[in-house]
DNA sequence: CGTCTTTGACCTGCGC
DNA sequence: GCGCAGGTCAAAGACG
């Protein structure tokens, strides 16, 4: 590398500040290029055949040209310790994620023994609605010796949370006006172009139907991510409206589920939850306000969604209409809101997250080919972000600007990697600037 | 070749 | 009892 700079025969290795911001600022700012040394070998050679100036000249392009050869050896080196960062970063992010799973199923574990001990009615769905919501799985008892383990329910699993399941009779008697309904059934209402919404979970759609009333046909689902799973789910395109997509969830998942499928398990329990307990509208509906929704866990889709109580036969059902999402602003180039159900975010970013495109899928198999669930929260968030022209543009714009293409501020190009050395002369870079505009819109708080 | 979707047949509950 | 509608099953085909 100082063979670059053989001229330099007092010893200084200026190569070394080569591309700071004052080095360079020193040497491209003057013109007579005090840098091209007139008794370096080279530069003598070129002055016997050119003139002084197109010396300087050849010298500059021949400085030019090794500077940027340096700089982009520098760029992959960096390019490289960055691929090392987000490696780890991605380890770091699966050890975490593990955990958190962990201490989620100790902490459910933690409560139920809890709830053992002191049960009310208040706290528990009575455990005949309950056991409405299991009716899928009457085995499921922990008595059974089954596949069920008890301490392996997901937060949907409502039945769960009752100690005596096969108390059913006595909720029976608390609940005379619900005893023919032995299922509870949470349907959500959204936009979307896919076929189905993501929702954290693996599907398998086991039938379709042609609906009475509905031209569109109704899909059946399964859930799939353990075997057994009393989980089903029907999908069905409103006859109103083509755009709206009706996700029916029934049943309990029997199965630790991923964070990215908690979000969209605690909301479904939560509104099974609220109709069960309070649900004195047994063959009527009632429109619940978001503060209702909130109070009762039902973040983060309180904060644009009303939900609406059917308790007519065959099941009582919880519809949650998502499809008036009022604050979809800042993806206005977006396609249609849909639901990123499998983020586990707090409500003010889910408006601004309803513009992520919706998986089928074979998109599920494609972008997950870990045997994760679909869309985690870095997926979904790398959806959405990559779905978000401005964000792309930016991006552009950062990376052409880190590579010296066309910026505004043509002296600071070439400067703008120097804050990997912790420099302090970070120029105002456009790039900077523009990355967090962008990423503010899906940031995670 | 394994997995998933499709689709017609079958089952079940309910109203008449 | 019959018909209808909803829901499920399972064989066949598609797909990667």
């Amino acid at each position: 590398m100082r063979l670059l700079h053989s001229g330099d025969q007092d010893g200084r290795i200026r190569e070394v500040d080569f591309f700071s911001e004052s080095m360079r600022r020193s040497e491209m700012d003057k013109p007579d290029r005090p840098t091209a040394r007139p008794d370096s070998g080279f530069g003598i050679g070129l002055r016997l055949l050119t003139t002084s100036s197109s010396v300087a000249e050849e010298e500059s392009n021949d400085e030019k040209l090794i500077a940027s050869r340096r700089e982009l050896n520098r760029l992959n080196d960096e390019n490289e310790k960055l691929r090392r960062l987000l490696d780890q970063l991605t380890r770091n992010y699966g050890a975490l994620k593990a955990q958190l799973m962990l201490a989620m199923q100790q902490q459910q574990q933690q409560q139920e023994q809890k709830d053992e001990r002191s049960l009310t009615p208040q706290q528990f769905m009575d455990p005949g609605l309950a056991g409405a919501l299991d009716s899928e799985e009457p085995s499921q008892s922990s008595d059974d010796g089954g596949a069920e383990d008890p301490t392996n329910v997901t937060t949907t699993n409502i039945a769960n949370k009752s100690p005596q399941p096969k108390s059913a009779p006595d909720a029976a008697d608390q609940a005379p006006s619900n005893a023919p309904c032995r299922k509870v059934r949470v349907s959500v209402r959204a936009r979307s172009d896919a076929p189905m919404i993501s929702d954290g979970c693996q599907w398998r759609k086991y039938g379709q139907k042609m609906a009475k009333g509905n031209p569109c046909p109704r899909a059946y689902y399964r859930c799939t991510m353990a075997i057994g799973c009393p989980v089903r789910k029907q999908v069905q395109r409103c006859a109103d409206d083509r755009t709206i997509l009706v996700t029916t969830y029934e049943g309990n998942h029997n199965h630790p589920l991923p964070p990215a499928a908690t979000s969209m398990a605690n909301t479904t329990t939560a509104a099974a939850t609220m109709l069960l307990s309070g649900s004195s509208t047994s063959t009527s509906t009632s429109t619940i306000g978001k503060e209702t929704l909130i109070g009762s866990g039902f973040y983060p889709y309180a904060a644009s969604t009303m939900a609406t109580l059917s308790a007519s036969a065959p099941f009582p059902t919880i519809t949650l209409d998502l499809t008036h999402s009022p604050n979809t602003a800042p993806l206005h180039r977006l396609p249609p809101p849909s639901i990123p159900f499998p983020l586990p975010m707090h409500g003010g970013v889910l408006p601004q997250l309803l513009g992520q495109p919706v998986y089928t899928p074979h998109h599920q198999k494609q972008l997950f080919s870990q045997q994760r669930p679909p869309a985690s929260v870095m997926e979904t968030v790398t959806a959405a972000i990559t779905s978000d022209p401005n964000f792309t543009a930016a991006l552009a714009a950062a990376i052409s600007s880190i590579m010296g293409g066309p910026a505004n501020n043509n002296s600071s190009n070439n400067n703008r990697d120097s804050s990997h050395s912790g420099s302090p002369a970070m120029p105002p870079a456009a790039a900077s600037p523009k990355l967090p505009q962008s990423c503010t819109t899906f940031s995670i708080n």
